[in-house]
DNA sequence: GAGGCACGCTGAACCGGATAAGTATCGCGA
DNA sequence: TCGCGATACTTATCCGGTTCAGCGTGCCTC
């Protein structure tokens, strides 16, 4: 009952293990006949390699890892990540590798989960997410001397390989436009302070206020959440020179502060223009939908993994500049209101 | 350079092999002076389990699999899953229980993974999800012998162990509360119609309008997307004799309705009462905040991963029954206009 | 003081493949 | 007809752990 291994169809076949290797590997050293034979014994019984027996002789494990450091509350709500995985798997899967995921608290947990699975040749290489302004896990990783890719600005990586998109561009082209509307009252509901990206956006955005003449710009940091997007927006909307935009770090928070602009009696984008980073079907099906700056997430994975697998085929790797994301203007965005 | 082994800890603390094997895995047989020895040498020259040795012998692998069978787009767009796997995660991660994921495009590429996975001694076991009313997978795992548990009604779920909620409980529960409210024409726009929790929901739909006096009930089966609950929608709302309340069977539909509705000019709940089933933050932020089925996925997911993990310690398991969805009724539900 | 037993450890087999090295067979050219 | 080399294998070893049989030592017991 137990699994056939080669040492069963050597049997069958009268010849010895090593030959079966051989001929079950299309190594040289076997007739052809003998080699058919083995084939179609091997098909016959159902046997498999074992991975475990192939990973003790130096076999890769033909498995890519993903260590997800956010509460776990949140992957249900953001689609970013499961987008982001689809991407990958799109890579992944015709090539019949695996995708090893585990949701850690800290960026402790997830280097031990790094180290393990590195440690005990579970996985290939990594793709790391979120990075940090001063992010610990970059020289941990290097010293470990795995294959990482990392979704993140280049300015960060260290020497693992980054694949990112400009952060700024997209930031400025939205000032751009809710100026060139008539804005200059403009608030951004950030993302955690923490990431790197964050930290770009925000600068970019500091800095494309302060050219463009915009006489208030606040940033508010949040958590991503809808919660702290509501929140943050409520707070902005009841200050006595209230912004008349508002530009959100994801579309939950981007979908909540339109909600709590109607549930104040302010008429988007009549009232208040509002702008999405990232542009879910959620930002589409909202009334108005949103202005949103898109980008194809699943394609960002998926270059990720491409670098990845690169990299662990032992070939040279550069890191890579995705696209931008690019400003689509829908219903939520409009000239601010006259007497404002 | 090259990790070490258990030999180079026994070389260095001067005892065997086995001896070092024994201390580093709690086993009786060594003194505890000598363990003491042998675990701080080991921790000091870094020493971790190859899991691949370990696996040689017959070992677990300390994974589960999940092959998701869902155009990719999908997953990024449905928070369901995301949901599902934090559950899932929830129970793995202390236990350091890591989840192998697959995006597969048909059951017959899901069963390949999941006969590669467990040929190859990579998993230990797996939760299969979308249970459909004729499901060839179930035999075929069954043969396999590999441990499951499938999330679906345990009247289809053959030997392996079934996690399920009862879905017309919740259905009945909402057409009973439309019909107190007074509506007559209620309209369901419903998932795929393989699934088998589709085909419950539609039966127990029926039934319910039939006992209930529901003069006109629709169902419509779509794919889930925004799209084509929009789309459904727009159909239904367009019909001469148009519905006064729309139950949809995920949050995204039911979002995408409620826009669909607003564009048409309609007041929700004024006009049209909406239910969505899943209730996910998204149904709380729009405006109206949408009545919805609410249930605990991630506890769902937690409830499968738990059985799961049982079953592989070799306990014996019985399915498990969660709590049905519940009705949460929110600002989209309302009596049906009087002239209807 | 001899027998018995528990303890602490060693040595070796083993898991299922990959692979280097060795061997028998054959064909072919000199 | 000998020798060389290629072919088609076999044999043996290795990977890094686990596990079992065995063995010496020391202590307890009768």
């Amino acid at each position: 009952m137990k699994r056939p291994t080669i040492a069963d169809i050597a049997k069958q076949a009268g010849v010895s293990k090593g030959a079966v290797s051989y001929a079950l590997n299309g190594q040289p050293g076997v007739s052809a006949s003998t080699r058919a034979r083995i084939l179609a014994i091997a098909d016959e019984i159902g046997w498999r390699p074992n991975s475990a027996a192939r990973a003790l002789n130096g076999a890769r494990a033909d498995t890519v890892g993903l260590a997800l450091c956010r509460p776990a509350r949140f992957l249900g709500v953001e689609p970013f990540f499961m987008e982001l995985i689809s991407g990958i798997e799109g890579e992944l899967s015709p090539r019949s590798y695996a995708l090893m995921i585990q949701v850690v608290t800290d960026h402790d947990e997830e280097m031990a989960v790094y180290r393990r699975w590195w440690g005990e040749g579970r996985i290939d290489g990594a793709i790391m997410v979120d990075l940090h302004f001063a992010d610990s896990r970059v020289a941990e990783l290097e010293a470990l001397g795995m294959p990482v890719v990392v979704l993140g600005d280049p300015s960060k990586s260290g020497s693992l390989i980054p694949v990112w998109s400009d952060e700024a561009v997209p930031v400025r082209e939205t000032v751009e436009y809710l100026t060139a509307l008539g804005h200059r009252r403009i608030a951004r509901v950030a993302g955690l302070p923490k990431l790197l990206h964050t930290v770009l956006r925000d600068k970019a955005f500091d800095v494309a206020c302060e050219r463009l003449g915009v006489s208030e710009s606040v940033t508010v940091h949040t958590d991503y959440t809808g919660e702290e997007g509501a929140r943050a927006t409520r707070r902005l909307l009841s200050s006595p020179s209230r912004p008349t935009a508002v530009v959100y770090d994801n579309d939950i928070m981007a979908v909540a502060g339109l909600s709590v602009a109607q549930e104040m009696r302010l008429d988007v984008p009549g009232d208040l223009s509002i702008v999405a980073w990232d542009d879910s079907p959620l930002s589409q099906v909202v009334r108005p939908p949103l202005t949103a700056l898109s980008r194809d997430i699943p394609a960002y994975g998926a270059h990720a993994a491409q670098r990845l697998l690169s990299l662990i085929q032992g070939e040279r790797v550069t890191g890579f500049e995705d696209h931008a994301a690019r400003l689509t203007p829908r219903g939520s965005t409009a000239p601010p209101p006259v007497r404002s």
